[in-house]
DNA sequence: ACGTATGATTTAGT
DNA sequence: ACTAAATCATACGT
């Protein structure tokens, strides 16, 4: 490697008369071809170079006192090697790559190859807690991962690739070397271990862009409320039974959550939400919901009608009296 | 296109 | 843990 270095040297100091050759010269022809004579000697130059390069390293290799220097360098060597012996450092698995790779895991993004759809539905029913239908909109959420996937994918193979081909070429670059100069395996391993983290490093900044991309997209099409659906109108009557027949405490107990959400086919937290906002609402403006209150109340009065007066026939209630019912308030008495 | 309705989330208090 | 209240972001009816 030096002697090379010095020859390359050498042989550019030998253009430096023509480098600098009439400063003043008028003629902008004459000089470009200077310059193209100049450019040819040098690639010239680099060629010989490498062939004589090669040539010394032969004669060097061959050379009868060779292996005195080999020893005197391994002499050498052993008194300076304890020095860097204590600078081995161990690499402790970098919790930030190791997060990465947990979330790029659970996302499905690294993980088996169809393994994707079962990942994504658990992570959004983890997110949301929303399992209604949602085959449709993840549809186009999976495709989207997919290319994600792909391109992550795609890249890794590049990194390693390229780490391998670089790997291998410093390692015989090196094993080259240990014949002119003491490398034990351990150096070389040391050194394609510091290839390999320096290539880790890189990975890591594939990766965090690869998870920041998922989350863009999770959001983007998981969250919730950007795929809101109202429940359909059977639920909703459920709910509003519910609500406006315990006006007075509409706070139904966890069973009683349980079970609307049986019957409407949503969740309990669903059911809370949807309680939650219908207080909030229906005590923010009862004027607003006088009409549906007394919708719901007359119902459930008709059921119950209907209910109880199941056997005797020809029991017709009485159409709504949509006018002077009283508007319907929090009433320490939960029947209308 | 726009206003309202609505389900979900966030914030803060208990 | 549960709720009220405010807020978000979409759905829906006009």
């Amino acid at each position: 490697m030096d002697d090379h270095q010095t020859r390359m040297l050498s042989g550019l100091t030998g253009l430096g008369g023509l480098g600098q050759g009439d400063p003043n010269d008028p003629d902008p022809v004459r000089k470009q071809q200077d310059i193209g004579d100049i450019l040819q000697q040098i690639m010239a130059i680099t060629d010989e170079s490498l062939d004589e390069a090669q040539a010394r390293k032969h004669a060097l290799n061959c050379h009868r006192m060779k292996p005195a220097l080999f020893s005197v360098l391994c002499e050498i060597k052993e008194k300076t090697v304890l020095s860097i012996r204590g600078v081995q450092e161990e690499d402790p698995p970098d919790p930030q790559i190791m997060r990465l790779d947990n979330m790029l895991l659970a996302e499905g993004v690294s993980g088996p190859e169809k393994g994707g759809g079962s990942a994504a539905a658990a992570a959004a029913a983890a997110a949301g807690g929303s399992p209604n239908d949602g085959s449709v909109e993840h549809s186009d959420y999976r495709a989207k991962l997919a290319q994600i996937r792909q391109i992550y994918h795609s890249e890794l193979e590049k990194y390693e690739q390229a780490c391998s081909e670089f790997t291998n070429h410093v390692m015989n670059l090196l094993r080259e070397q240990s014949r002119t100069r003491p490398i034990s395996p351990k150096e070389i391993e040391r050194m394609v271990a510091i290839i390999h983290r320096k290539f880790s490093s890189i990975q890591m900044q594939l990766k965090q862009s690869t998870c920041e991309a998922v989350m863009i997209l999770r959001s983007r099409f998981l969250d919730a409320r950007r795929k809101r659906r109202n429940f359909n109108k059977q639920a909703t009557e459920v709910l509003n039974e519910y609500f406006y027949s315990h006006l007075s405490n509409p706070y139904p107990s966890e069973e009683a959550k349980e079970e609307l959400a049986k019957k409407c086919g949503i969740t309990v937290s669903q059911v809370s939400n949807w309680f939650g906002n219908k207080r909030i609402r229906y005590k923010k403006n009862i004027g607003k919901f006088q009409e549906e209150a007394n919708l719901y109340a007359v119902k459930t009065a008709v059921d119950a009608a209907n209910a109880s007066a199941q056997a005797s026939q020809a029991n017709s209630p009485a159409t709504p009296n949509s006018g002077g019912y009283p508007a319907p308030c929090y009433t320490p008495d939960g029947r209308l």
